[in-house]
DNA sequence: GGGTAGACTTCCACTGAGCGAAAGGATCCA
DNA sequence: TGGATCCTTTCGCTCAGTGGAAGTCTACCC
């Protein structure tokens, strides 16, 4: 850019970027200094972009002086086209299932090494989980990335499988073991965890097939408990999924 | 910016935004001469920033060549802090009054002179109806849209009423005649429309109050045709309208 | 009330990043 | 073959962007 950056090649727009990139998941929310030193850029820079993205709607200025994201982006962001196809027919589908089970409900997609959770829907009465829509979590520990781990290609799971963090005292961590886990889910059509994303959450989930079989997406509940229940949720999910699978093919 | 610019005074960074704006509802995709127009930009320059864009996530380009809002920009929308109280406040409820109704249910506020919609289920039986997560519809010609307009500071309902654009043969269109449609709603509390706003769809709404009765939200449903079963609507809707004051309070 | 620390804002001289007219492809259709 | 439409690349000019430094503001402590 113009001037005497001290790092040339980056240009306004990397910086702009960047600036936004400092925000996720865990840093909805931050000052000034904070977002600077997580784009690594010099305070002024930082200070007088993110007046540009205030005023123009990408970001908000809280009045305690922190940044948050914009409504304006908020907009620009839904018209993306992540799966929506996938998200409007699988919609109905998962009332049904929240009808049926009153449990948080969860369609999700597989995006690189990470489970990318596409929609949710939870009640009163559902246990608290941690997903939200557009968050990501780790495969190994998630009934639904169970599911797509173990219709991934190989690459895939060998990366996944090398990586294994613990999460909770019940996250599966030896790579044997998650191996065999995933080749039953392959085998059976279904997968189930038992607190090993966070404690006094169990999740079930199965995959959701586009054409001639290939798996696009899982969808999955979580519950307190599996107890004797296990087989009901499975059926309901199986049914949900076929429906979707059929509203995705029309 | 540097350089020869036609413009001076444009910046790279409100270039830049000024690409991004140039998407909305109606413009989810569009190929590069598009973009360049609606954001008044000389055609190299869009490409160029168009390029920046895409190669940082914010922005795919199909193989056609058309360009796309990206997934990253979505992930980064997706942490704006619009009315997410408000909105995990409501999604219960919203799930009971489509369990009671099996209608589209709509979760709406005030964006200046229009409505934005928040929230939104449909499931299978449902009105295709033109509303989405994020889209903006006029206040006058929406149910939800009347209860947020009958509780809407006189400048803004000055506005909306000298700027009445008819959408079907059934929009109101005469500022009187909806001055008193709007002083009903506030004297009995909900709003009903019969095809103003698409041709087959009437919709009833009943505002959200938060605290000591300042009206923040609207909740409403979009039915076929509302015939008898107006009454049993609306109370559904209070009720659930109750619910969600009582959860955003605490 | 003086001192210190931390975060935010403004200033300004230097300069290379960005600009866009123009030219060059690519693709399609008649 | 020739025109139409869209996309991509080039290149020399120049001013928008940069960030160190200085100034402001608030909070907290002694």
């Amino acid at each position: 850019m113009a001037g005497n950056s001290t790092k040339p090649g980056a240009s306004v727009s990397l910086r702009l970027l960047a600036l936004l990139g400092a925000f996720d998941d865990n840093h909805r929310q931050m000052n000034l200094t904070e977002i600077a030193r997580r784009a690594d850029l010099p305070l002024p820079t930082a200070h007088r972009l993110a007046g540009e993205l205030v005023k123009w709607g990408a970001l908000t200025r809280r009045t305690t002086g922190e940044y948050v994201v914009g409504r304006r982006l908020w907009d620009i962001g839904l018209l993306a086209p992540v799966q929506s196809g996938l998200r409007q027919g699988a919609s109905p589908f998962l009332h049904d299932i929240y009808d049926a089970t009153l449990a948080t409900v969860h369609l999700a997609v597989r995006d690189k090494h990470e489970v990318l959770y596409l929609d949710r829907l939870s009640g009163h009465a559902s246990v608290p989980v941690v997903s939200q829509i557009g968050s990501r979590l780790p495969l190994h520990a998630t009934g639904v990335g169970k599911v797509l781990l173990a219709y991934a290609p190989e690459d895939v799971q060998n990366h996944v499988l090398a990586n294994l963090k613990r999460i909770t005292p019940y996250t599966i961590t030896q790579p044997g073991r998650l191996r065999e886990d995933i080749a039953r889910v392959y085998r059976e059509g279904f997968a189930q965890t038992s607190e090993e994303m966070s404690l006094g959450a169990c999740s079930v989930a199965v995959p959701i097939r586009a054409g001639r079989g290939n798996v696009v997406a899982a969808l999955g509940i979580v519950v307190p408990s599996l107890k004797r229940d296990r087989p009901r949720l499975v059926a309901a999910l199986q049914v949900a999924a076929q429906g979707v699978s059929r509203s995705i093919a029309g």
